[in-house]
DNA sequence: GGTAGTACTAACATTTAAGTAAGAAATGGC
DNA sequence: GCCATTTCTTACTTAAATGTTAGTACTACC
């Protein structure tokens, strides 16, 4: 993945992807934005397990990446929402496919444990 | 990602994909065994940077996972062969929308250094 | 006999990702 | 005055991913 700030190796397309989207919350965030905005705290209650530095940082990041956008309404208590930008919006299908090998993989594995989760 | 043996959480299917398929070679594994089978030194020539250690456990692993299939010739010096399995077709999609989104993301990137390569 | 090729394995080191915990600023409600 | 809320920062620690180096077994070739 790529350090801060963003820098893109302009070579294979696959390689720019994962220092994009690599990692373990990118694409759940993507795919969180994907249905509308949301706010830090709906993000963070929608992404069990990720902490605010993580989110904090994934979201910069995405941002700065141009995948993301940041809306300070500058009130007190703070009230910031994020939503995907166009060049974020491409990524949805990337999304979806991940979702659907999951999915599928999921299948195979007939009936060890419980079905599987809604995608976070 | 899921450490060895592979044990995928029966939850979020992004997360399963993300265990499967996430860090730095697997994607590009999977892209070029797409193409066709491809011997063990051939796929190591293919992926410049990989070392034979990272090679080697992740093709473990997407074998042990059920993405790919190992073909012993028994024959000296040694001959590998590494194939997708139904499985692993079924990750392909996934890998085109990690290339198309990359490309993509380059293009809006307008003339800043040499064009993309071609996916490894 | 020495060298090269092949597909590994093992021990170790380094780098990167992710997690934890504490706190800051500004306001509203009690 | 005290506590809660919200978004975010900082310092620190731990865990995981990846890299480096060396070595193995067997054969072919010069």
């Amino acid at each position: 993945m790529a350090p801060l700030p963003v820098f893109v190796t302009p070579r294979c397309p696959v390689r720019t992807t994962l220092e994009l989207v690599g990692g373990k919350w990118r694409l759940l965030v993507l795919h969180q934005l994907g249905a509308g905005p949301l706010r830090f705290g709906e993000l963070r209650r929608a992404l069990p397990g990720i902490s605010e530095k993580m989110l904090v940082q994934e979201l910069r990041l995405l941002t700065d990446a141009g995948l993301t956008q940041r809306h300070n309404y500058g009130e007190v208590p703070p009230r910031v929402e994020y939503e995907l930008t166009d060049t974020g919006r491409a990524a949805l299908p990337l999304v979806a496919a991940a979702a659907d090998f999951g999915q599928h993989y999921l299948s195979t594995l007939q009936g060890e444990g419980p079905p599987a989760d809604q995608p976070q």
